[in-house]
RNA sequence: GUGGCGGUAGCUCAACGGUAGAGUCCUGGAUUGUGAUUCCAGUUGUUGCGGGUUCGAAUCCCGUCCGCCACCCCA
């Protein structure tokens, strides 16, 4: 029995096809990063479990039931394969001091890694841009993060992402609110169902999305987050609140977010597209201002954002959906006796003058390498047979503008080239 | 992790108890060395995998894997 092996659940071959909008996609990011002073950091896939315990939080959904987590039987670690980057990236910045001479913007990419029930959107190895500025405390951080990534969906050509926002305050304001409100559920759990039960202590703030009549009128009569919030929050929301009017950012408050991971604090935000089913979220982020000191640092302010790369790239070839296909100037078909040798050299001077060039490989009549010239997207054909061969010419054919072909010497194609392929050229 | 739907040629799909098909793609040809259009010809499969029912299973049943949808949660 053969069994045919096949990629992990969850897990995905991003084919040539696919993977060049990828690559479209991430010189895309990478510039307009750049363009921001943000700057490249590199963690390791694996960190040791404790890790993420502390970050993320022991009752969250993702260190309960989501890690890939496994004992390293030759040293007896424990290791996880990262579910998110931010617990590595200020890992990384306590245990090199990175903010020894200040706040620093970094940026990060990869692969991140979580147990879940695969659907489209939403991946066992999904893949991750991710900003993070450290070392600032004020609003305009948060606004800074806010309003870049409004600037990249416009620049992606993605339109329908709205922004959500909240304020979860700090972490005693929300400690004694979700007391406040735990009574206020227990109080009147006879109204409550099975459901709202389930999450009133797992995670209380989520009985506000129950769709039970009675469970709502529960929740209509429960205490107001912001009656919790001291002025240095209301203060801090209201700084962002106005940056974001500033710059022209419109957004909706969502009393409810409250995201999955226990580092964050004051701003949360979520941008989110309805054009992606039940996985909508585009990119989150927040504020997290604990998280250095919790990781055994010294405490230092911070937020950041993570944006999935799957879900972008599917948004964006919803609304462009023309395959990329990567630019080839040439391909070299040749025929005869010693028509394969200076067809090699000629690729090779063309590769050096910066042409992209495809040396057809394999043989076959004339008609067969035309074909294939046709079908690998090159600009032009170019056509080495025994009459070029003696001449000391190439026949430069065009394959996408309806222009004559012409007999070139050899010696001066790679400086003609370029008129060849300015012509104007269907994409 | 729970529940629902689905898996047939490389791709998109038909056949829904009685010999598994079409389009597309691919390959070759239509006078000498010229692609993409047109015409002709040809190849394509353990019907996801394993078991069961039946004279006979792509088709019905069970299990399993994978995908999709919803829940949960999130990128």
């Amino acid at each position: 029995m053969s069994a045919t092996l096949q990629a992990l659940r969850g897990m995905n071959d991003v084919l040539p096809g696919d993977a060049s909008r990828w690559l479209e996609f991430e010189s895309l990011v990478q510039r307009w990063l750049a363009r921001h002073g943000y700057r490249n950091i590199r963690m390791p896939l694996i960190e040791p479990t404790q890790l993420f315990r502390r970050a993320v939080g022991e009752q969250t959904d993702i260190v309960e039931k989501e890690m890939y987590s496994w004992r390293d039987e030759l040293n007896g670690e424990d290791l996880t394969l990262r579910p998110e980057a931010t617990a590595s990236c200020v890992r990384a910045a306590i245990e090199h001091h990175l903010l020894h001479d200040g706040p620093k913007r970094l940026w990060y990419a990869g692969p991140m890694y979580r147990h879940e029930r695969p659907q489209k959107g939403r991946y066992r190895q999904f893949h991750q841009y991710g900003a993070e500025a450290l070392g600032f405390t004020g609003p305009d951080s948060d606004a800074e993060l806010i309003v870049m990534c409004a600037a990249l969906w416009r620049e992606l050509g993605l339109t329908g992402i709205r922004l959500e926002l909240n304020t979860i305050g700090s972490s005693a304001e929300r400690a004694s609110y979700r007391t406040a409100l735990i009574t206020h559920l227990e109080n009147n759990v006879d109204s409550l169902d099975a459901d709202a039960k389930r999450r009133m202590h797992a995670n209380p703030l989520r009985v506000f999305d129950s769709k039970n009549p009675l469970v709502q009128t529960v929740v209509q009569s429960a205490p107001s987050m912001m009656a919790y919030l001291g002025d240095a929050t209301l203060a801090h929301f209201d700084g962002l609140k106005r940056l974001l009017g500033a710059a022209g950012v419109g957004f909706t408050l969502n009393p409810r977010l409250v995201r999955g991971l226990d580092y964050y604090n004051l701003t949360v935000f979520e941008w989110i597209s309805d054009r992606l089913g039940a996985q909508g979220t585009v990119c989150g982020g927040g504020r997290y201002d604990g998280l250095f000191e919790q990781l055994g640092g010294k405490p230092a302010p911070a937020a950041g954002f993570a944006m999935g790369i799957e879900r972008l790239i599917a948004l964006q070839q919803e609304a462009k959906p023309e395959p990329v296909v990567p630019l080839l100037h040439a391909y070299v078909v040749h025929l005869g006796a010693g028509a394969a040798e200076q067809a090699l050299r000629i690729a090779g001077e063309l590769r050096d003058a910066g042409y992209a060039v495809v040396q057809h490989c394999g043989g076959g009549s004339l008609k067969s390498q035309m074909k294939k010239a046709d079908a690998s997207g090159a600009r032009v054909a170019l056509i080495i047979g025994e009459d070029e061969l003696g001449a000391g010419e190439v026949t430069v054919k065009p394959l996408r503008v309806a222009r004559a072909q012409a007999r070139v010497p050899a010696a001066r194609l790679a400086a003609e080239l370029t008129g060849w392929n300015d012509a104007k050229a269907g994409t």
